[in-house]
DNA sequence: ATTGTCTTGTTATGTTATTACATCAATTGC
DNA sequence: GCAATTGATGTAATAACATAACAAGACAAT
């Protein structure tokens, strides 16, 4: 998918995103937007669904919160999606419960093993998450 | 974590899920567990919690619901945890969209490979999720 | 019996997400 | 120009998921 150019509310959800350096859950994003006229949870929800589908933000499952995609193409093996823009396959998050930073990588021996599992039980994948929570090497120090 | 023998309401709780062939939501649990006494979120919490330390039952987090653990100790490449009981490593999830049944497996060589990410960057990990959203051969039929 | 620990019951509250409906703006076809 | 369509927005209400705080009961160890 191509994606467009950002409404207004899509840039100032993805602005605050990208600022912070830990994952965001909707309703604090709401709270950071109450000056621009945000009034409504829906309001961040929307803007999250399009920049999640335009693979410019990811959900964290075991959090309930969102990130700015922080994916290097440079690092990275070159797994892309079909899609247009910085799209990206299956994607990993190692999540430092300590000071909030996540890491975003890709390793496709990990996708690969996963989708062999899939083909030999007939199973059609369509999203995969892979969260790890742990203690960042900062943090453990 | 050796396992103490199930308190009632963990009995309970655990019958429910292990007679059930998709997830639950602790509010579903709930109301299947009102005629047994249940009249509080927290009851079906506390005992969720018991039993997911226990290693008897896993949360799914891309679902916000929990299933019984279905581990089969045979065909499984031995990877347990250091507790006792039946207890396992990182295990993963088929969840399919359309009828909700679970697939729990572990892979190894998964495992690994995350294990390496995180010794190379300093990172300890606590809990790792693994989620795959899709579509079972049975339903994709 | 007293203490400590674990489990339970109950109420209230906090947090995350969606439904429903009205409105507004940009685009397309005529 | 002027419908008709489409997509974005605003607002209120509600649903779904999870925890805090406190009281009371069960049970074992001393
Ligand atoms: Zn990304
Ligand atoms: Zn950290
Ligand atoms: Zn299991
Ligand atoms: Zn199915």
């Amino acid at each position: 998918m191509m994606q467009p150019a950002l409404t207004k509310n899509q840039s100032l959800v993805f602005d605050v995103l990208e600022r912070s350096d830990a994952p965001l859950s909707a309703y604090t994003i709401l709270d950071k937007l109450r000056d621009n006229g945000f009034r409504a949870p829906l309001q961040v929800y929307r803007a999250l669904d399009k920049l999640t589908e335009f693979g410019m933000v990811h959900r964290l499952e075991s959090l309930n919160a969102f990130v700015a995609c922080a994916h290097r193409e440079s690092e990275c093996c070159g797994a892309k999606s079909a899609h247009g823009g910085h799209g990206h396959g299956t994607v990993a998050f190692a999540i430092c419960d300590s000071c909030g930073h996540v890491f975003e990588f890709h390793d496709h021996t990990v996708d690969h093993r996963l989708d062999d599992w899939s083909k030999s039980k007939g199973f059609k994948p369509a999203k995969t998450t892979i969260e790890i929570r742990g203690v960042c090497a900062k943090c453990a120090a």
